[in-house]
DNA sequence: GAGGCCACCTATGTATACACTGATGACGGT
DNA sequence: ACCGTCATCAGTGTATACATAGGTGGCCTC
């Protein structure tokens, strides 16, 4: 692997896990002292992390970590509604059934994932992620699948602000499974809406467990 | 200004030109030698196109520059009509009436800006430009309105392959005249319906016109 | 004592040398 | 004659040295 695949990873990382606050100067010797690499490969990794937004260059004074106000999570969901919602509903009229009817299986059954003894939940968001790349896989469309990605990680870093807490997953769980059911069914406006409820809730429960960092 | 930006500016025009063709592959000196900068900005300048999806790394052989097929064309409308659909819609509902109003009205005389003897219609593609910003600063959004600038660069491409024909402008002048009085009575569904049929219109045109390079 | 100017210095922008990987071609063996 | 292997090489990946700009701190002047 390349260093600066190795640099973008990391950096990546820090800054979804909050471990980077907003705020936080990444000179360019610094960084590449700590990661052991040289200044070359860093500087890809950053142009990386800008063009996805998770820094901006600060005008000649290195690049900072951005922040993320409640207005940036309120324009996330907006956007995020409007792309996850298209994909519903494309996926509902060009998916595979039989693809969505066994997520929807799986899904009905996350509860017991979420009582297993995993802190961080990996079978659970493994899961969802699988729905997420059937979605974009039944979509046939690059253009909005690359629209989605590069929301997803904004998402990541927002949900590591919430508690997700065992009843909040469960019915999102739940939430899901309504959602690859409606794309089983070849419903698209069914589709479309229960991803609707699913992400206003979701962005209920962000907002109110949301702690101020 | 810095010698990457120059590079990126200058690489991106060829290719939005169609000067720089779908395949050709961009090996660093030769681009380094052509543009008269080292490697190292030109390679920051590649990865901010590949970035964008106009080039590809091909596997550790340099980049080359992505295609544009049919299906793909139908793609970016499709994630173009829900994202400027969208805008559209909360335009109506948070936009100024005035600056839609002032739009609207220079938009409606834009034939004669399309008669001037003008072979690349500046004037009327500035316009067209100023609804864009109008409408992107009306939203209030800032996530959507970066994955529409990244989607105008591939429109932008595409259009490049179609015969932008007087009529054909005059028409699109109107439907755009149509979109901003919607915004500007605040009518956010007639907005979208509006934008909607503005961009099938636009896509039968691209198809209709569209010449095999 | 306060404000402005100058110098130094730190950090980014650029160039170039070196390393390494992957491909291509030729040559030899079967 | 064809296939396999090895060597060479072209081109990317990385490191480092140099240029330059912007900022900060100190000093001088009013």
């Amino acid at each position: 692997m390349r260093a600066s695949d190795r640099a973008y990873a990391a950096l990546r990382d820090d800054i979804i896990e909050w471990r980077l606050r907003p705020g936080t100067v990444l000179a360019e010797v610094e960084q590449s002292e700590r990661l052991g690499i040289s200044r070359t490969p860093l500087r890809e990794a950053l142009s990386r992390l800008t063009a996805e937004g998770l820094t901006t260059t600060a005008g000649g004074r290195g690049v900072v970590v951005t922040d993320i106000s409640l207005d940036d999570i309120d324009e996330l969901f907006e956007l995020r509604e409007t792309l996850e919602g298209k994909a519903a509903s494309l996926a509902a009229e060009r998916g595979d059934s039989a693809v969505f009817l066994q997520l929807q299986g799986e899904l009905l059954q996350a509860p017991a994932l979420i009582n297993a003894s995993d802190p961080a939940r990996h079978q659970y968001y493994e899961l969802v992620g699988r729905l997420d790349s059937a979605i974009d896989a039944a979509i046939a469309n690059s253009y909005l699948a690359q629209a989605m990605r590069s929301l997803r990680v904004h998402l990541v870093r927002v949900r590591r602000l919430a508690a997700d807490d065992h009843a909040r997953l469960t019915a999102a769980a739940a939430e899901h499974a309504a959602i690859a059911e409606a794309i089983a069914a070849g419903n698209p406006r069914l589709a479309q809406a229960a991803t609707t409820v699913h992400l206003h809730r979701s962005l209920s429960h962000v907002k109110a467990t949301h702690t101020p960092h």
